[in-house]
RNA sequence: CGGGUAACGACUUUU
């Protein structure tokens, strides 16, 4: 079940719907049966496909194996919706997710909090992230780097940068991706020179920047029509065998 | 100890 799984939800992450089905037949076909998680990853491929039908499907033939909807699936209906901006549906599916039994955790309230941020409710997404923290749920990286790269987005910087010590003085340590949202929100509020010193400080931390953060920085450089520094960094991302897209 | 959910950039119009 688990290389079958593996094997699926990678066609999945590849966009190849048919191969997905494929691996997934096949390991019907093997008398493999599939377990809660095998489902889940066939459910969630053909929602973010845009495929509701056989997702419907697939999550009837769940119950009926004894697989009530959880968390997970829960997390991945809700996040669905906000980011279509079903706003009301959402809050009634978490409604139920709570009536169900099935308490929202880090990643249900991450996304709650993305989409009051990305649609400018900032107050709310604050609010929604203390909430969380009084009920006893921590923050992840990536709660924060959402946190982070919407303010930062949005020319708060100062705000983006205590959420930015905030995490690691609670021990979280930021990633790739928080550094790369702090300084693309540096970049656009040309203040390139700190984005500079984020880009020394997560080497020195041995965080690898990737084609992301040199694309963000390239793109301050050349907006600034400063090409030979553009040049510079694009050398070197290739010198550290970064494929450019 | 390895399987499912949330987070990052630019490009995106010559018919």
């Amino acid at each position: 079940v688990l290389t079958y799984t593996i094997l699926v939800n990678g066609s999945y992450k590849k966009g190849d719907l048919v191969m997905a089905n494929g691996y997934f037949d096949e390991m019907l076909l093997n008398g493999v049966d599939p377990d809660r998680i095998a489902y889940t990853t066939k459910i969630v491929g053909h929602m973010k496909a845009g495929d509701r039908s056989d997702a419907n499907n697939m999550h009837e033939e769940m119950l009926e194996k004894g697989f009530p909807p959880d968390v997970i699936i829960y997390n991945v209906v809700v996040d669905g919706l906000y980011k279509s901006g079903n706003w009301a549906r959402a809050n009634e599916v978490l409604e139920k997710m709570i009536q169900d039994g099935i308490n929202p955790d880090h990643v249900t309230y991450t996304s709650i909090i993305h989409g009051h941020l990305e649609n400018g409710h900032f107050r709310k997404a604050g609010e929604v992230f203390y909430e969380m923290r009084t009920r006893g749920i921590s923050p992840s990286v990536v709660t924060y780097t959402v946190l982070i790269h919407s303010n930062a987005r949005k020319g708060r910087l100062k705000l983006a940068s205590i959420y930015f010590k905030e995490m690691q003085d609670e021990g979280i340590k930021p990633n790739v991706i928080t550094y790369n949202a702090m300084i693309n929100g540096l970049c656009q509020s040309r203040m390139l020179e700190q984005a500079y010193e984020l880009f020394l400080e997560m080497e020195k931390k041995g965080i690898h920047p990737n084609k992301y953060t040199f694309t963000i920085l390239i793109n301050a450089n050349s907006n600034r029509e400063n090409w030979q520094e553009a040049l510079r960094l694009y050398i070197d991302m290739l010198d550290r065998e970064i494929e450019p897209d």
